[in-house]
RNA sequence: UCCUCCAUAGCUCAAUGGUAGAGCGAUCGGCUGUUAACCGAUAGGUUCCAGGUUCGAGCCCUGGUGGAGGAGCCA
């Protein structure tokens, strides 16, 4: 795997108040213990010099306000479309990092943010070179501050990563050509307590430690990138759906029913743990000592519970929001999503966001195309958008990430019949290719069929369809027999498989005839009864439709080339994993 | 849940059962319109936890805990 080591780098200025989180709570209690909690306002540990004493208790202590006053005297308008009322605490327009790269020389500015890196020469009577970040693009912009700023010796001087910054100045052109501000102030904010301590270096960290300081891992250039093309997907997703007349379902996310058929279920419930009612039913007397543990005489009695019955989190919403489907026509749900699979891998998480739109009228064929489509929509957005980002994160996450979407981009995915890829599989087997494991007509395809098949024998992404039906779920749609010349019943399903990620979508057209679908929820032994509302859709003016579901994380480790989806989201939740 | 590997300085990692090391980062100094800066010095350790073997354990054994990679489940 590649896990090029990150960059990492930013800043962070901590505050006095609230208990510290701790950058490593359950681990290295040595280091935990021997640390200086928090920012304690008093004994700093740096050594001081001149008299000064930058306490993170008095952020602005020895900072001065000349810059303020001699803008005061060249107030300039606001420069760019997001320069707010507000100005700094000098009366500069106070514009964001973006919009300073590109503004015109000679502008009066302020910006706000946190140091990335500090370099110093002591040419011209002192000079230091910070570069500031404030989150709105990849890059920097670098702030030249000199001895003649009054806070030179006393504070710029002894700026560290993610120490918090206002800078007054004038935009100049950088002797290599891009902007940067020629300081008239320099105010600290935010202080960074015992830099040799705080958990972000300015050199490369790996993701694995990183996670460990997940409150702070977002002052770092890949994980800035990363929440960047987060934010550009998730608005691409929407527009995307908006554009072409779709609705956005809230469906819910706390589901009374256990019969979403999408594996393991967090329970919700307001039960008292320590005295779980049961009910009596089987006659037993309860016995005491007994009653906190289920047996098969003593059964929970959920009518007790907050909503009179078994509750989980919802593992999908597509049995919801086709309620709305067949309503509203197309929709789409947008939301978290959770499941209590006890998996530990790169591509998992317990909880994720998923996306599952719907159509009405619509069969696997315009499913699969909408699919695609969305893809494409998706992938253009970030390389748009944020070309900067995406840069970053194919010459140093994965090399080659920009050819790759390239190629998805460029012509029409492969459709192929499951059946045909079985037989694909099983020449290139015959041929002498290894795997793990043997295909035959009826069982899935593992993970590593599915890669061969998108990486190295199309090498492109491949839309498989038309699957055996006793490896699909019961809503599938089932085909006519001898459909794809198949040697079983096949459903109306579909996966689309891309390089690096395997099967990224799921979809399929929904079985819309009330006797086949109750024929499959019989076959597969569901409980009928639970079904009585997804049943009425059927009785009650049905019609042919299909969707498909997609995992965010997923589309994200697609489109900027993270090898760990873990550090695709903010705060991953996964077995164990619950901090932050 | 299964298989494999790992846990030593702020981070990444070394260290035949015999004095705890390097690089980066931090601090201080030198040089420099610097930008992965460079040069020198200094500080920094209960070797994840609990037991055990041994004259002696970072190293060997047992049991925990945590992490990583792969698999399954899936999105």
């Amino acid at each position: 795997m590649t896990r090029a080591a990150t960059s990492a780098i930013t800043t962070a200025a901590r505050n006095c108040s609230g208990p510290r989180a701790g950058p490593t709570p359950r681990s290295a209690s040595p280091t935990s213990t021997s640390r200086p909690t928090t920012c304690m306002p008093a004994p700093r540990v740096r050594p001081e010099r001149g008299g000064r004493s930058p306490t993170a208790a008095s952020p602005t202590a020895g900072s001065t306000r000349r810059g303020s006053d001699s803008a005061a005297q060249t107030a300039t308008p606001t420069i760019g479309p997001s320069a707010r009322s507000e100005t700094g605490s000098g009366r500069m327009a106070w514009i964001r990092v973006v919009e300073a790269l590109k503004a015109p020389v000679d502008s009066e500015v302020t910006v706000k943010g946190w140091v990335r890196t500090r370099r110093d020469s002591k040419a011209e009577g002192g000079l230091s070179f910070i570069n500031v970040h404030d989150g709105t693009c990849f890059d920097p912009i670098q702030v030249v501050a000199t001895g003649a700023l009054p806070n030179y010796q006393s504070e710029v001087t002894r700026l560290s990563t993610h120490c918090a910054v206002e800078c007054d100045g004038t935009i100049v052109k950088n002797p290599k050509g891009g902007n940067e501000i020629k300081a008239t102030a320099v105010r600290v904010i935010g202080w960074v307590d015992d830099p040799d301590h705080y958990p972000i270096q300015p050199k490369p960290h790996s993701f694995e430690y990183l996670r460990e300081v997940a409150h702070l891992r977002p002052r770092t250039n890949t994980f800035g990138a990363v929440a960047r093309v987060r934010h550009c997907l998730s608005m691409a997703v929407h527009r995307f759906f908006h554009e072409r007349g779709f609705y956005w379902v809230h469906t819910p996310i706390i589901t009374g029913s256990d019969c979403e058929g999408a594996g393991q279920m967090f329970r919700v419930s307001t039960l008292d743990l320590c005295n779980i009612p049961r009910s009596v039913e089987s006659g037993q007397p309860r016995i005491a000592g007994s009653e906190s543990r289920p047996t098969k005489d003593s059964e929970i009695d959920f009518t007790k519970d907050f909503f009179g019955k078994e509750a989980h989190l919802t593992v999908s919403g597509q049995l919801n929001v086709e309620t709305y489907c067949c309503a509203m026509s197309n929709v789409y749900t947008f939301g978290p999503t959770f499941r209590a699979e006890n998996s530990n891998t790169a591509r998992h998480l317990a909880e994720f966001w998923m996306i599952e739109p719907e159509m009405a009228f619509c069969d696997l064929m315009r499913d699969s195309q909408i699919a695609e489509d969305f893809i494409k929509y998706c992938v253009r957005a970030a390389l748009t958008e944020l070309p900067d980002d995406m840069r970053f994160f194919d010459e140093r996450i994965e090399k080659g990430l920009l050819a790759r979407l390239a190629h998805v981009l460029e012509k029409p995915f492969l459709r192929l019949p499951y059946t045909e890829a079985v037989k694909i599989i099983q020449e290139a087997q015959a041929k002498g290719r290894k795997f793990e494991f043997q295909v035959k007509w009826g069982s899935d395809l593992q993970t590593e069929h599915e890669r061969f098949l998108t990486e190295e024998h199309f090498k492109q992404p491949v839309i498989l369809m038309n699957y055996p039906k006793q490896i699909k779920a019961f809503y599938m749609r089932l085909n006519d027999p001898g459909t794809d010349g198949a040697p079983g019943d096949t459903v109306a399903a579909m996966d689309v498989l891309v390089p690096k990620i395997g099967e990224i979508i799921g979809g399929s057209q929904r079985e819309e005839r009330l006797d086949k679908l109750d024929q499959r929820i019989e076959e597969m032994k569901l409980p009928a009864r639970e079904y009585w509302w997804y049943r009425d859709l059927r009785r009650y003016g049905t019609v042919p439709h299909a969707g498909f579901g997609l995992g965010f994380e997923r589309l994200m480790l697609f489109v900027t080339g993270m090898a760990n989806i873990r550090d695709v989201i903010p705060f991953p939740r996964a077995p164990g994993q619950a901090e932050f």
